[in-house]
RNA sequence: GGACCCGUGGUGUAGCGGCCCAACAUGCCAGCCUGUCACGCUGGAGAUCGCCGGUUCGAAUCCGGUCGGGUCCGCCA
């Protein structure tokens, strides 16, 4: 770790817990921490003494130091102390080489309690101690003095700190955005904050700052960044809080390429400054197709730390005339049918038990997949599986050479339809790579997936969704392709041009999470008008939901375009957690409660009055 | 909205129908100890098994409900 700059000297210390050295020898000090551990040998009382910086080590000496020596007996777990004395190198044998202030002893002349301390309600001084979630989130300000959770959170302090020095480096500019804002159509749930000014109506927090970041291009910043806090009213995940950080960015005068270009070079600087041990995988970053995504990751996500890439069966069930001729009545109605029949080699796991694969067919029926071929590839090559029977022999050799499966193998196939069979697949090899341990778990394998759809067909609604985002700009060759096939905007189907439209969207993949997500954005007016319009939104709803941005537009957008990403996924993915919990000060619980503060709680009912509110129950179930 | 898992001294676990008013480790308290660093040794206190109800002669143990925590699906960029 870099040497930090020692804290000023105060009247409570003059070093830190983790400053003297050798060098130190015979130099008086003065240090302040709490009483990590004690070791109380009678007339001899030892005292781990510790701060944020570190460990020293305390002797009490009765025969040198009476009254310390009292005091120190009467010493406990987490104690706060101040210790004065005389820094000393260790007897020669007794040097400790775990602690960087090991070779060195604080014998103390006074010792001062400053705070007594209850007994902590689990261990702070056993780092590999389990303690349950919830008692650490309850008693989060003992949970981070922990060694563990505070190095995560001084870690996320270099990340944000990085990440300044780099936009600041690029010419940007940090702009703080309101929180309390309007609430807008989308995507998420809003948290609603009712004004006390205007009874009967209520702002939003934003989930994001997208429409204020674009109003900073039309007002002419150019270059916009911001550590923001965006809030969401869904349900939580690990990864997911409904209050969260992003790094928010957005540029004027740009393309794709310019957007991705800044990013990626700002992401690697972060990186190295941030965890300098981890290895970027490839670098530039690999950047796919969404399609290509799709089709060999089965996720837009995909973890590229290792192969196991999907493949396409049909050509080797398909017989001379192009018809599905596999003899396997599934395979052959689902291509006749236009589904997809692909498959992913498990390397090794041909002598899978029949529980791991009941394991992996459960698995994959949880996320739709109606069944899970598996085929073994036994010595000389034939196929055992269920299945196996119905293949014949030249039908497994077509197989096994789209599977580049040898001997010892296990193929995996699902059949069905196409967003069904990369989406199991995709699980399947994450599930399977996790198992496998076939990631480096040091390595950082960032890329890029780009070009996704414009829309999602809404069957429910008769519309075109935004994929992505609702600002998101069309690649200039789509630009035709936004509109029915009648013409008439207000007349959809699912057959439009506008579904095969890709958008200038992309995402930024970090083992296998989503890191995050931007486009370059629509800054014509009419061609937003069309999008909005396929999007089922009337130009009163619009002027409604998107009047300032709309209007703004009116007024002269540049070109622009941007990017968010995840602070605490990128905090979590650095530290290598599961959960982003694990790199933020105070998260909350599944269902949403602060276990410390006790929040949420009920509103005074003075409050209420005011803002003229009434409870009225719980709604009704739908 | 749904599925699944967990809930036993301060903490982490064991026990899973009577042998348990509950075991082990650690922590805590007291005593002894001048070179430890997860100090050691001796002794002690501490839970009625999340909560409510039911089954049973008998429940920590089985069933139902409820509360809290977690994982996942839906939802969410």
């Amino acid at each position: 770790m870099s040497a930090e700059p020692a804290p000023l000297a105060t009247p409570y210390r003059t070093h830190t817990c983790g400053q003297l050295r050798v060098d130190d020898d015979g130099r008086d000090a003065k240090l302040a921490g709490w009483v990590h551990r004690r070791r109380d040998y009678g007339k001899l009382v030892f005292i781990d003494l510790r701060d944020r910086h570190g460990i020293t080590q305390v002797v009490v000496d009765a025969a040198d130091a009476p009254e310390a020596h009292a005091t120190a007996s009467r010493v406990r777990s987490e104690f706060v102390i101040v210790v004065e004395g005389a820094v000393a190198r260790r007897q020669p044998g007794t040097e400790n080489p775990k602690l960087a202030t090991g070779a060195v002893e604080l014998q103390a002349r006074m010792v001062t309690i400053l705070n007594e301390a209850k007994t902590p309600p689990f261990y702070l001084n056993d780092p590999d101690a389990p303690i349950d979630e919830s008692l650490r989130l309850r008693y989060r300000y003992l949970d981070i003095r922990r060694e563990a959770m505070l190095s995560r959170l001084v870690m996320r302090s270099r990340l944000v700190h990085a990440i300044r020095e780099a936009h600041h480096a690029s010419g940007f500019v940090e702009v703080e955005t309101p929180n309390l804002i309007k609430s807008t159509p989308e995507g998420a749930r809003d948290f609603i904050v009712p004004s006390r000014l205007q009874p009967g109506t209520v702002y939003a927090l934003p989930q994001s700052p997208q429409q204020l970041k674009q109003l900073l291009m039309v007002a002419g910043v150019d270059r916009y960044f911001q550590i923001a806090r965006c809030f969401r009213d869904e349900d939580m995940r690990g990864d997911r809080q409904p209050e969260f950080t992003q790094l928010d960015l957005e540029m004027s005068f740009v393309d794709e390429a310019a957007v991705m270009g800044f990013v990626e070079q700002m992401v690697i600087e972060v990186s190295r400054a941030t965890v300098p041990d981890r290895p970027i995988r490839a670098i530039p970053f690999p950047v796919f197709e969404y399609e290509d995504a799709m089709e060999r990751y089965g996720s837009d996500k995909p973890d590229i730390r290792f192969g196991m890439e999907l493949f396409d069966l049909a050509p080797a069930l398909t017989g001379p005339d192009g018809s599905p001729a596999s003899g396997f009545r599934v395979f052959d109605e689902t291509l006749a049918g236009g589904g997809r029949v692909k498959g992913m080699t498990g390397p090794g796991l041909g002598g899978a038990s029949r529980r791991e694969i009941d394991e992996l067919t459960e698995i994959a029926k949880r996320f739709g997949a109606r069944g899970l071929v598996h085929l073994a590839v036994q010595p000389g090559g034939e196929l055992h599986g269920p299945i196996a029977k119905f293949l014949a022999p030249e039908t497994q050799a077509a197989v096994r050479a789209a599977a580049r499966a040898g001997e010892g193998d296990l193929i995996l196939v699902i059949a069905d339809k196409a967003e069904t069979t990369n989406d199991v697949l995709g699980r399947l090899r994450v599930e399977l790579g996790a198992r496998l341990g076939l990631a480096d778990p040091n390595e950082l394998a960032y890329c890029w997936v780009h070009h996704f759809p414009m829309y999602q067909w809404d069957a429910e609604h008769g519309r075109w969704d935004a994929t992505h985002n609702p600002f998101s700009g069309v690649v200039p060759e789509d630009e035709a392709l936004l509109t029915t096939t009648s013409g008439d905007l207000d007349v959809r189907d699912p057959g439009d041009p506008a579904g095969r439209a890709k958008a200038m969207q992309y995402d930024i993949a970090l083992n296998g999470w989503e890191l995050g997500g931007g486009s370059v954005r629509i800054w014509n007016r009419d061609l937003l008008a069309r999008s909005f319009n396929l999007q089922g939104y009337s130009i009163e709803q619009m002027k409604e939901r998107f009047g300032a941005i709309l209007e703004a537009f009116e007024y002269g957008a540049p070109p622009h375009g941007g990017i968010a990403l995840g602070i605490d996924r990128w905090a979590a993915l650095f530290a290598n957690q599961a959960t982003i919990r694990e790199v933020m000060a105070f998260p909350k619980t599944q269902s949403g409660s602060d276990l410390m503060l006790e929040a949420p709680s009920a509103p005074e009912e003075e409050q209420f009055q005011e803002l003229g509110l009434r409870f009225v129950g719980v709604p009704e179930k739908r």
